[in-house]
DNA sequence: TTATATATTTGTAACGATTACATTATTGTT
DNA sequence: AACAATAATGTAATCGTTACAAATATATAA
């Protein structure tokens, strides 16, 4: 994405830009690797020793309401989080567990039989292997 | 689904009909609501006075395994099963919690940029509000 | 600046869904 | 009936998340 002043993204969206949540946010664009909270929370702690992991969970959810951030549910014992608010596709590999991105058609999905209902969120989910564990075992 | 006999399904993919598996997919089939363990629990309780809750979940999983029911994800606080295992998405509408199924066509989601990948489960999930819903308020 | 109010962070305790595990019950086989 | 194998049950433990109160930081007014 290009955010260039992540504080200013913050305010534009009703977020009082704490040190904090830009150190968040900040992470989440830089490594865009579909963390968990427990990821953020021990990638950060090192350089932000008094940081607690309460604040990432309030940060996170403060950020999804704020819908500057999507919340991932392809696993039952995860929750992850992703700066890319624009809609894509998520992929987990079963071996490496790494979630790749991709994009698809929405309009060719062609949905049937809900007719009428109003879309809020659309979620596709694919689980499977990736190409690389596929070469590599 | 055209289930006439349950306990010739489950052992035609390798599960021992107990008495409680067969009365757990019997209730998935009747009721089709996409219901958490809680609500399959509560729903047997009532009939089978001796179910233990860690059955349920014993049995869920199981069948999960076996891939004779689905495994939805759609909020991050409640896993919902379900018996059909046809390639279907699901609604969940934000105001009646109620669970949708709807149909769409996989070959026209037209993937890019994760070519080579394995799929093993493909999953649609959509939020919003149904028509009901959207009637009635 | 100082005082005061408001918002945010922190740490700990509580919660709740799920799992682990030991015991009991059931089923199938000799 | 005796035995072995499997499943169900109930309780305790686990772990991710939330609630809450105290501490800290930030903004505003005097
Ligand atoms: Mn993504
Ligand atoms: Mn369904
Ligand atoms: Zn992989
Ligand atoms: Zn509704």
């Amino acid at each position: 994405m290009g955010i260039e002043n992540v504080a200013q993204y913050l305010k534009s969206h009703g977020i009082k830009p704490s040190y904090q949540r830009v150190r968040v946010f900040e992470y989440l664009i830089t490594n865009r690797n579909h963390p968990t909270v427990d990821t953020v929370y021990k990638a950060l702690a090192d350089e932000i020793p008094t940081l607690s992991k309460t604040t990432v969970y309030n940060t996170l959810k403060l950020f999804a309401e704020k819908n500057i951030v999507l919340v991932i549910n392809i696993e039952d014992n995860e929750i992850r989080y992703d700066a890319d608010t624009s809609v894509h596709g998520h992929f987990k590999c079963l071996k490496c567990n790494k979630v790749y991105d991709f994009q698809f058609d929405e309009e060719n999905l062609n949905i049937k039989s809900i007719e009428g209902f109003d879309f809020h969120q659309t979620h596709v989910y694919i689980k499977g292997i990736c190409k690389n564990c596929k070469m590599n075992y």
